[in-house]
RNA sequence: GAGCCGGUAGCUCAGUGGUAGAGCAACGGACUUUUAAUCCGUGGGUCGAGGGUUCGAAUCCCUCCCGGCUCACCA
């Protein structure tokens, strides 16, 4: 059964009344606020305090909402927001005659275009001192604009239910929630800017998939009514690019969603942003020097510093990551060594020594991995590249030579946290076909995230594949780390909500 | 999925068995350079939902819904 629908006019809530009442009043004058179309302005309000030295005195056109309204008897003063900051207005009632009485009618959220010029207070606040406004859209119900002092806030907006699920008021009252997910927007565009430069094509890739691979999750499933058949969600790009490099596109990435079903916490979001690319003819190291390069220039660009801080430390971008051996990290933080991890069996008490519950389904790298999660993340603060990972757990990366129980792989933690996944990518197709059979031994085993086996891909890479560095950014938690939040829902403009 | 915490006015929150409160916002009034404007006054509530205990429930009990945190899951 549907809800019925709510109309505002239909409810009881006095607010709502009184601002329904006040548009009535400016229909039957004639200002229909909702009949507008266009307003011309001539700066932006950020535009005004920038440019004041050479506006004071001039009339100018500015449009924004209120977000704030002083009326002091015969004078008014009114702070309009927009886009790129906010505006102090200014009315005299002399000056407007009648018209002084439509100021009534405002209500904070309201959009007004004003007309006036530019002039200093006396307290000397940047101000228009306007001589004709229009309302330009009424916001029937209360905006929460906070009162505002300089940096301080009063009754702001806190309820984190309403928050996400009404994010566009957080956004509008909440500065440091505007600020956070706008650095988001332009991490991203700062990414792409880079690695356009670096000749990467960007590409788009399938979202639905007969069967989703390259990464070990659950999919969501969906059902296609024409070609009678289920699709999966993708869970990650991997493959498809791969196969674009197979293409001859020697250099490719896709910022793009993917999906995994699996629970929802502070640090995930069943759709989720990825990067990934593949650079042909580049190794592991290349790819290092680019992730050190990337989080360089784009830290730099978008928050015009290399240096970040969290929870009291301090990384600075502008340095060398520090690299080292996965086994040796455990060893170091643990005092596990390698040959505890021979064999499942001793692997497995290995895992117990530290604490760590190890399921039936978990192989010798999985138990690895679960060793570097608990043991050994936290303690990597500083930028650091963890490489040589087991193989069972990294079924799309090259062996190392000299060790062909590990892979040519690393992790990218800062913080305590893997913001980047990198391999020097398995191009033969025989060994990947093995790898794909142990993943689907695995999977028959119970363990329902191994890889799946993509024959497609296979076909593929018998034609050739070069030689490929690929790395993959979870872009969510790039942003977390960047802003500075513990919460991945502060980095999504709409994320994922119960029906509430 | 488990544990803990929370849901009271538009917003932020008090209120642990006895007539639902405060600040801000709203409304009315005063005030022609204010800026958390100020001053005087007024209205505003399905106390998340349902059930129970009780003479009496925002408050105690049960069930459910929604959220937060932690854990589990999730490379």
């Amino acid at each position: 059964m549907q809800e019925p629908i709510h109309h505002a006019l239909e409810e009881e809530n006095q607010l709502v009344q009184i601002r329904l009442q006040k548009l009535q009043r400016l229909r039957e004058l004639g200002l229909d606020p909702f009949a507008i179309e266009r307003y011309d302005i001539t700066h932006t309000l950020h535009e005004i305090h920038e440019k004041y030295e050479q506006l004071e005195g001039q009339t100018v056109s500015v449009a924004g909402r209120i977000a704030a309204l002083r009326k002091m008897g015969k004078a008014t003063f009114a702070d309009l927001m927009d886009a790129t900051g906010r505006l102090q207005i200014y009315l005299k009632a002399d000056e407007q005659g009648e018209k002084y009485d439509l100021i009534d009618l405002w209500d904070l959220g309201d959009y007004l275009g004003v007309q006036g010029f530019v002039f200093k207070t006396r307290t000397g606040e940047i101000t228009v001192h306007v001589q004709a406004f229009t309302m330009l859209a009424k916001a029937i119900r209360p905006v929460p604009f906070p009162k505002e002092k300089g940096e301080q806030r009063w009754y702001e907006l806190h309820d984190v239910e309403q928050r996400y699920r009404q994010r566009y008021l957080d956004l509008l009252v909440n500065p440091d929630s505007r600020r956070r997910l706008i650095a988001r927007c332009q991490i991203v565009r700062a990414i792409r800017r880079f690695l356009d430069e670096r000749g990467f094509l960007e590409v788009e890739t399938p979202v639905l998939q007969p069967l989703a691979g390259g990464a070990a999750a659950r999919p969501f499933v969906t059902y296609h009514n024409a070609l009678e058949r289920e699709f999966q969600l993708r869970i990650a790009l991997e493959l498809h690019l791969k196969r674009l490099l197979i293409g001859g596109i020697d250099r490719v990435y896709e910022i793009g969603r993917v999906f995994r079903n699996e629970g929802i916490s502070t640090r995930h979001n069943p759709e989720f942003t990825m990067l990934e690319l593949y650079q042909a003819y580049a190794n592991l190291e290349d790819i290092m020097a680019l992730v050190e390069d990337l989080m360089r220039t784009i830290t730099q660009q978008v928050f015009g510093t290399t240096v970040f801080e969290m929870h009291g430390v301090r990384v600075d971008f502008s340095q060398p990551w520090q690299r080292v051996r996965l086994m040796d990290a455990i060893h170091h933080y643990t005092g596990l060594a390698e040959a505890d991890f021979e064999t499942l069996e001793s692997a497995i008490r290995a895992a117990d020594k530290v604490g760590i519950h190890v399921e039936r389904k978990d192989t010798i790298g999985g138990i690895i991995e679960k060793v570097l999660e608990k043991c050994v993340a936290e303690h990597l603060q500083q930028p650091t590249f963890v490489y040589g990972f087991p193989i069972d757990t990294s079924p799309l990366a090259k062996r190392e030579p000299n060790n062909p129980r590990f892979t040519r792989r690393f992790e990218g933690y800062v913080f305590g946290k893997e913001i980047a996944n990198a391999f020097s990518e398995l191009n033969d197709p025989l060994e990947q076909r093995a790898r794909f059979e142990q993943q689907l031994r695995l999977r028959q085993a119970g363990d329902e995230e191994a890889h799946p086996f993509d024959e497609d891909f296979l076909v593929a890479l018998e034609y050739g594949m070069p030689p490929a560095g690929g790395l993959g950014i979870g872009i969510d938690r790039l942003a977390m780390i960047l802003t500075g939040t513990d919460s991945i829902r502060e980095v999504i403009f709409f994320p994922q909500m119960r029906e509430g």
